[in-house]
DNA sequence: TTAAAATCTGACCCAATGGTAAGTTTATTT
DNA sequence: AAATAAACTTACCATTGGGTCAGATTTTAA
């Protein structure tokens, strides 16, 4: 990132063209999305595309790093000094809220993981993994000290992220079963009271 | 099905060529999955291929189906007879072993719904959605007859669903984490064992 | 105003891939 | 054993799609 006022036209056209293909990855697959149809959603031609990222691989890379960056950003931490309690509804709240506000994102990633991590392995052995072991030593943390239930933490992790992103990732079967056009804020709050207060109970953390 | 001793040529190759398409189709994606590739895993030559399935959409259904076919198999049924605690349990581990036992099944069932479920938007709107409101009334009346915690019953299928699918989808992810080569029976007790009671103490069903 | 840099574009190339055609070999039936 | 059907195979075609290139146009710098 450079300035941020003006905005130049390089700036402009990468946020153009990252924006389509991540639609485009998402509807088609990696193989499946096609320059030209990225260039089309973009409204710039093929070769303007590719002026601005070498090839295919280069977009989608580009995609999935932006997309990291986003959910890094969007999920706040699990600090100790929160508790049990605030710590996981906090974590629920803005795993829900992006969810329902940036599904493609969580789709390009849970994509490329399902297909095998290829482009991801990396991030996958180093960051998450401390990510993991860190928030675990927390909750565990907590545990010892008579804070919450006795279960297991990294489980839990794994629970919350799935209970979570479900509902971006399998939003199309989500909306068709409740005969839905479309999420609304409403859903949001109702998923979010939903899956916290069932989550906090899992944990005995439940005080209603 | 026909016969089923001697086994044909014919229901040993289409057989074979499913096996490798569904492997093919969960690492490469649908375009990115080519005949050829499948033949080669198959062994068999490319028009060999195309002799039994007229095109490369041809076999995508039939992997779709017959894993759809599996699942359904595979996944007991919610009857109000077990009671909602027992009912739970059976379905969460048979979830839990479906997804350890056929990742690759609950895989390509995942990527065609992230995907926009193309090729099951019949499937959902008709079958899946009736299930999950069967399903739903049935807990709703344990939940009136004071069997159990009133927690939304279509969350709740939803948050069984995607914690017991995400050990199968995201198995390359959470494998990583924990530094493991590969999941062993003892991890599908575990887990198992650990969502099971996680989810009954959510549901207050639980008298340890 | 001019030079240089950045942006844009149409035309083209070529490898990969889905699918076909036409025939050969193997299995089954009579 | 002959005839028919099933299974297999080779060679090929047409299209798609990633990527290049040479040059045009616009923007920025001197």
């Amino acid at each position: 990132m450079q300035t941020n006022q003006p905005k130049s036209i390089r700036e402009k056209s990468l946020k153009t063209i990252l924006f389509a293909a991540q639609e485009e990855f998402v509807l088609q697959g990696y193989k499946g999305a096609t320059v030209q149809s990225i260039a089309d959603k973009a409204k710039l031609p093929k070769a303007n595309v590719l002026y601005y990222f070498k090839n295919k691989e280069n977009i989608y890379h580009a995609v999935l790093e932006h997309t990291l960056d986003m959910w890094d950003k969007g999920i706040g931490d699990i600090i100790p000094e929160d508790g049990p309690k605030l710590a996981i509804e906090k974590f629920i709240r803005a795993k829900v809220t992006m969810s329902f506000k940036h599904p493609q994102a969580s789709k390009i990633y849970a994509m490329e993981i399902i297909q095998g991590a290829q482009h991801l392995k990396d991030f996958t052995r180093t960051y998450l993994r401390q990510w993991v072991r860190d928030k675990a030593k927390v909750f565990q943390h907590w545990i010892d000290n008579g804070e919450m239930k006795d279960v297991d933490p990294v489980n839990l992790i794994f629970l919350i992220w799935s209970s979570t992103q479900h509902y971006a990732d399998f939003d199309n079967q989500i909306l068709t079963i409740m005969n839905r056009a479309d999420y609304e804020q409403d859903d949001i709050n109702h998923v979010t009271r939903f899956l916290t207060d069932f989550i906090l109970t899992g944990c005995e953390l439940n005080n209603d």
